[in-house]
RNA sequence: GCCGACGUAGCUCAGCAGGUAGAGCAACGCAUUCGUAAUGCGUGGGCCACCGGUUCAAUUCCGGUCGUCGGCUCCA
């Protein structure tokens, strides 16, 4: 007798015999038994058809869910794999998984595919979904296995089988059968919408020195209504895409000339400055102190600092006077100069210099990505030189500076992640474990989750990051802390102690923003191009009624300038109409109307380009209002409360 | 760097069985002087990414280079 809880707190009796998940969910209800994809035993998933040896919670999984949604999408990778087998018999398969919005496969296959056959490939995968094939599943012994998956030829899947355990499964659907983990749908006639995507090359196993395989990525979803909303999802997420805007809002573009190398126009010029001079307002605060090092130093201090050893590929050299130097691809050597330079007290630590840094890095062509990934970037960076004692309250300060930039200024959600000791890295074992419990230490201390990344830190030490996401979903590095024994005491670095002796101080290395172009994509991708006022290029926009009111126009806009407050006045024999409209389009957050009656009454029109026309203003109110949202770095209206319902 | 797709006016994009190019928007000029998301008419603007090959003839076909996009690897 077995006894299964079901989620409504009931209890259901079954005989032990040959009753299968479907058969307990028929028997609670036939219609559940019709919307089940699969079934969820002690929060196992199991196929519907599976034989059910033990009682425990059951709970049927049904097409809403988040559970389901993998299922369905596992399957149709699966089932792509047998569109592809049919029309090229001699693909081979690698690993073919569910991802957070769709599924991929990696296969092995000789001719070149292109978009075109994916539509082949999704005629015939309907062609399947028609034939409503039964998912079966069976278990072999890791030895037969083995012999089975070589006996096809196919070295991908013997290769995972290797490192698996025990008893392996097996799926098959007609003619087609696959090693799985599972569960799968109950036949292939229950993928109801999917769509392929795109095509990309992978590596197998994610090695660039093994065989490129060729990913076709799709997604699927319960229903077509579902899959039609996610497509046009990608599509509105499109429009945020900050390489889009950057050109639209005339911010900022890379150019053909100077791959990776972005130009700034005048209008993300602004946005820069101010962004810079925010930052250095907290920095001030928080007590830092600002330094500039040089961009190109000489050879001799990358060779001592190890980056000529662990970092060369990345680096740029040059030559001057016969003499070799690079052209740095991070900070920090430069602010060990500084260090350097003068006897340290105890008393003096923490140091905090601050540095927004010009590095460049040779990335790789085929990773470039707008403002994102580029060869030359602008970190907001600092090094705090510090007694060992002084690590955790330094980490947690800095923890403490970045979540209120990321949270309460701008509303971003981030996550954390800790790397750890890498291969390619320079110092004992001892030092790193040290290093990495004072990182997990504060981590703890400030209660954030976060993932570990094995092998991940730089080369001198571990490091927490923060990843912000784009307008897609991916994530991308941003603010980063990374601990540092060893590169002070490449440099020879001390400070005199209590007891009075020569001591090597700690490092940290640390960004908010991460790069300052970073951090622009990001916040353009955020806010879809429309900042919040402070950091907008042009805060507010002129809009004349007609020419008599032009001289008026500047009149104003030399008034809100010796306010700050950034205005432009638009000047174009264009009707009203036409201006407040291209406003709008150049998302700029208030618009003013200047006709006969403002002009009298020395009051404006004020419209905000997400509440609309909110009436009349007297102008010295809409300047203290303004500057109040400014300076409060609000990214709310300081007018929401004139808006008419 | 690797795999695939792509590269036409400032922008978004048409076009071409091979006969040296078009639209909308933008810009400029004229008219209009206008009240909350596009006034009308007109004008200028292109080594069709670059280099080479095939051909009587190449933006179109082929090869290479550079760049962009989507991934992989790598990273702020």
């Amino acid at each position: 007798m077995l006894i299964f809880r079901l989620p409504d707190g009931n209890k259901m009796e079954i005989e032990a015999s040959q009753t299968t998940a479907a058969d307990i969910a028929k028997a609670i209800s036939p219609r559940l038994l019709k919307a089940a994809i699969c079934a969820k035993v002690d929060g196992q998933l199991v196929d519907l058809d599976r034989v059910l040896v033990q009682g425990g919670d059951f709970e049927v999984i049904t097409s809403n869910s988040e559970e389901a949604l993998e299922v369905i999408r596992h399957s149709a990778s699966h089932i792509m794999a047998q569109a592809i087998k049919r029309l090229y018999p001699e693909a081979k398969f690698a690993i073919g998984p569910a991802t957070q919005d769709g599924f991929y496969y990696d296969i092995d296959l000789p001719e070149k595919l292109g978009e075109n056959d994916l539509k082949a490939i999704e005629a015939e995968m309907q062609k399947i979904v028609a034939e409503d094939l039964p998912f079966e599943r069976r278990e072999l012994p890791k030895k037969s296995a083995l012999a089975y998956f070589a006996s096809r030829g196919d070295q991908y899947k013997t290769e995972i089988i290797e490192d698996l355990e025990g008893n392996v499964s097996l799926y098959k659907q007609g003619e087609f059968e696959d090693l799985c983990r599972g569960p799968h749908l109950p036949s292939t006639g229950k993928l109801k919408a999917f769509k392929l995507l795109s095509l990309a090359g992978a590596y197998w196993r994610g090695d660039s020195k093994r065989p490129m395989l060729q990913r076709i990525y799709g997604t699927a979803f319960a229903d077509k209504e579902s899959l039609k909303k996610h497509l046009e999802l990608l599509e509105e997420a499109a429009k945020r895409d900050h390489r889009k805007l950057g050109k639209e809002l005339d911010l900022y573009s890379v150019r053909d000339e100077g791959p990776g190398f972005p130009f700034f126009h005048p209008k993300g010029m602004v946005l820069r400055n101010t962004l810079e001079d925010f930052w250095r307002k907290i920095h001030q605060k928080a007590g830092y102190m600002e330094i500039k090092t040089p961009i190109i130093l000489n050879e001799q201090l990358w060779r001592n600092s190890g980056h000529w050893d662990k970092y060369r590929e990345n680096m740029y050299f040059t030559v001057i006077d016969d003499t070799n130097y690079a052209v740095k691809p991070m900070n920090c050597p430069g602010a060990m100069l500084l260090f350097q330079r003068q006897l340290i007290s105890y008393r003096d630590l923490p140091l905090r210099y601050g540095e927004l840094g010009l590095v460049h890095r040779h990335e790789l062509s085929g990773t470039l990505h707008g403002l994102m990934r580029v060869r030359c970037f602008t970190q907001d960076d600092a090094h705090i030189f510090m007694t060992p004692e002084q690590i955790e309250s330094e980490i947690i300060g800095v923890i403490e500076l970045i979540d209120y930039v990321y949270s309460d200024v701008f509303g971003f959600e981030y996550h954390v992640e800790l790397s750890t000791k890498p291969e390619n890295s320079l110092g004992s074992a001892e030092i790193w474990e040290t290093a990495t419990n004072a990182l997990k230490g504060a981590l703890t201390r400030k209660g954030l989750s976060y993932k570990i990344n094995v092998g991940d830190g730089a080369f001198y030490g571990p490091k927490i990051d923060f990843h912000l996401k784009d307008c897609l979903g991916r994530t991308w590095q941003c603010g980063t802390i990374q601990l540092d024994f060893l590169i002070p005491e490449r440099f020879n670095l001390s400070y005199i102690a209590e007891d009075g002796q020569k001591h090597t101080p700690v490092v940290v290395h640390r960004v908010v923003f991460g790069s300052i172009e970073r951090f622009i994509a990001i916040l353009t991708e955020h806010f879809a191009g429309a900042f919040p006022t402070w950091l907008a290029p042009v805060q507010v926009q002129i809009i004349p009624v007609s020419e008599a009111h032009l001289e008026a126009a500047k009149k104003l806009k030399a008034e809100f300038e010796e306010n700050s407050i950034r205005a432009y006045v638009d000047n174009r024999n264009e009707k009203l109409g036409y201006k407040i409209r291209a406003a709008q389009l150049e998302k700029v957050p208030y618009m003013i109307v200047l006709g006969d009656k403002e002009v009298e009454n020395n009051t404006l029109a004020l419209r905000s380009r997400t509440l609309g026309d909110l009436g009349t203003v007297k102008v010295s109110d809409f300047i203290k209002d303004i500057v109040s949202e400014i300076t409060s770095l609000s990214r709310e209206s300081a007018f929401k409360a004139l808006k008419k319902n």
